[in-house]
DNA sequence: AATATACCGTGTAGATATTACACTAAGTAA
DNA sequence: TTACTTAGTGTAATATCTACACGGTATATT
């Protein structure tokens, strides 16, 4: 830093809203810190940013120290930058949200020591957060609503083959509210975007759903038209 | 800083989009630089933040210092931090947006020195900017195009009393298109958020139409309802 | 084999919202 | 008086949204 910027001197840090779907749950990843301040208490992962990498690189990076998950599109939502919000001084964080697949294969590696385990909380029973992370989450979860009206960020949360009630689960549950079926599969089926697989969901005890798969170049072509829920 | 906290150490600075609507036009508020780097260069006003101030404060401080207006809503949209955007160190940037009432009455007061001046631009025909505020501005000025069609935002760029002619031409401006002139007072007027003044505009050289007020208590009731150009 | 169970998948009619479109009224200026 | 400029208004056609119920099909159970 030259002499001619003698201003503040502010340590930055990411914390990362990561939302998951699993059993017709919202999902949010949760860390119970090993370290003061707020040791043994529940946070959103974060952590400070490095002198060589952008606030996207960043993000990118600790989402992958925390979860062994890669090439996961992260979206900044807010910063927090409010004075008292950290006890040891002037930190302000950017905010990032991701929408994750989970299930089987994508199981959480062990992570870095300032944690002691990190689990996928229901964002209906969330505990006690450190800091303003309470607040962080609530913008977060705020921003995915508005944005799941307009922008395909809801089958992120699904496998790639997912069913027609999968997806309306999704809805369902972020806006928390419940979708007419029909209105909601006429509508979703509109806007062509989907691909119908000819498959049918296995292994379940009742009769099997069509599979569709989320078609990225046919969305490409909505490009600048508005989807609206 | 506590030793617990030894990390990235960066200076970050606020930068705020301040667009006003003057004879049909829309403007961007720039000073030209009266330091290096970018000496004599056009660029966004922003400074430093200060150690004792929420980085919301540190946006009214800087825009009142800049202008001597007070009591503005600014609104964060992004930041900014990718490593290379100052040359002279990491300089991590918060951007704001506000609009602002031109006109008259509020003229801007003089600045501090390290600007020479500062003029309102038609955002059509911006100068090169300093840094990387030609980013910034395109994605502020994408901010309120998207807002402009769901929040009460184009109000604030208008005097107290407007006629619907006027409003409809920031919508124009901002989204970039004509409307439909019954359409557009229809709708604005079934939103049931304006009051009719029962006045007229005065100096025209032609038919005086009727002007209005936003009134904010109304648009209260609409909490939690959408609304939507 | 028959039956129960659970979810899948589909259509329509009424209400509401959106769009496209053109002329007369009112005031000012010459 | 006339010419000019902007204000202010309605309707019909179309598209979208909402509310709503039942037969089909695979599995599990007896």
């Amino acid at each position: 830093m030259k002499e001619v910027l003698p201003q503040l001197n502010s340590t930055f840090s990411i914390d990362c809203v990561l939302f998951g779907f699993d059993e017709g749950e919202l999902k949010v990843l949760l860390i119970e810190r090993n370290e003061e301040p707020f040791k043994d208490w529940w946070a959103l992962p974060g952590y400070l940013v490095n002198e060589n990498e952008s606030l996207d690189q960043s993000a990118a990076r600790i989402l992958h120290e925390l979860t062994g998950i890669e090439n996961v599109y992260m979206e900044q939502f807010y910063t927090f930058g409010d004075v008292g919000r950290h006890p040891q001084g002037r930190i302000i964080s950017v905010a990032y949200y991701a929408m994750l697949r989970l299930g089987g294969d994508k199981a959480l590696k062990p992570i870095s020591n300032y944690a002691k385990q990190a689990h996928w909380i229901n964002v209906k029973e969330l505990p006690p957060l450190a800091f303003d992370h309470q607040k962080i989450f609530d913008q977060g979860l705020e921003k995915i609503k508005r944005r799941i009206k307009h922008q395909p960020i809801a089958f992120e949360l699904l496998p790639e083959k997912f069913t027609l009630t999968q997806l309306q689960n999704v809805y369902e549950v972020i806006l928390g509210k419940k979708l007419d079926k029909r209105n909601f599969r006429k509508k979703m089926l509109s806007f062509n975007v989907l691909k119908d697989l000819n498959e049918k969901q296995k292994g379940v005890s009742f009769r099997a759903a069509t599979l569709y798969r989320f078609d990225k170049r046919k969305y490409g072509k909505l490009f600048g038209k508005e989807i609206s829920f």
